[in-house]
DNA sequence: CAATTAAGATTACATTTGTAAACGAAGGGA
DNA sequence: TCCCTTCGTTTACAAATGTAATCTTAATTG
């Protein structure tokens, strides 16, 4: 039985410092400050903050290199990210997401690619989608209208 | 000029009852209460300090009922929904927004009526795709591989 | 009318997060 | 060898959040 990692929680800020090196593969603590101090207005210590942080969750792991340390990723970046939308998209209202989702996807930039990797995912669902999703948000189940 | 609403931040726990007053359109304390201890493990004055923090949010409005209120929501669930998810994603490295998308339709029900609103988005935006979406996660720009 | 109940308001308290200063040890240069 | 720069660690502190008890007041009930 593997280690059942429970997924580790990254707050806002901590978002920015995991892109940098998820971005650069690794990094030590000079390169992510200088970076990040371009893009913020954060101090340096605000930064060191945020990495202890990352490290103390597992987000991040070390390695010694002479006397500073070279920070890795220990979670994937899209499964970061895939983890994050599905809780923020979990939380609400079940009949709501597709129309939800259609509005993301007008205000989102993607590729060519990404397009049509989505219109074939969604033609594979379209066979089997139910004829409609229910509102889970009442103890029972929604008839309501669910007027909003 | 119209006021300009800045986005309210509804929490976690919040989120919660905010649906079941968008749900029932509006509710008086009693409802909601006596729905989420139905849901979760919450006592009464946790769901009362949740109200609370609503109405002073301003998510909430209220309407004098005798010695009760009658709450109504004062933003709309589908905006409130969208602003969420596309707030969580602005966050995230814009080259992978797209794979993290299709990850997340694979793994959402949707109706039959969204996969089609989602397909014919799509069709839209298909013409105009760029053939690829950088990497937005350093200052300049990511040319790296962005290994992950 | 007195005792109880229920509604909203006030207070409480630990944790997480944003933001940062201060400190201690290890190297590098004068 | 002695100071200064640097890195990582410790401490700080306010705001937001999860979770809830207490209090005040007005209404309900016997």
């Amino acid at each position: 039985m593997a280690t059942t990692e429970l997924a580790v929680t990254i707050s806002d800020a901590e978002w920015r410092v995991m892109r940098i090196v998820w971005t650069l593969g690794q990094a030590d603590s000079r390169t992510i400050i200088d970076l990040l101090e371009q893009q913020h207005d954060w101090k340096a210590p605000t930064i060191k903050t945020l990495i202890g942080r990352l490290v103390k969750k597992g987000a991040l792991g070390t390695t010694k290199n002479g006397r500073q340390f070279i920070y890795t990723p220990l979670i994937k970046e899209q499964a970061a990210m895939d983890g994050a939308l599905l809780n923020e998209l979990d939380q609400m209202c079940a009949m709501h997401r597709g129309t939800s989702l259609v509005h993301v996807m007008e205000q989102t930039e993607l590729s060519k690619a990404d397009v049509q990797n989505l219109i074939d995912c969604l033609a594979k669902k379209l066979p089997t989608a139910p004829e409609m999703v229910d509102c889970d948000c009442l103890p029972d189940g929604c008839e309501g209208s669910c007027e909003s």
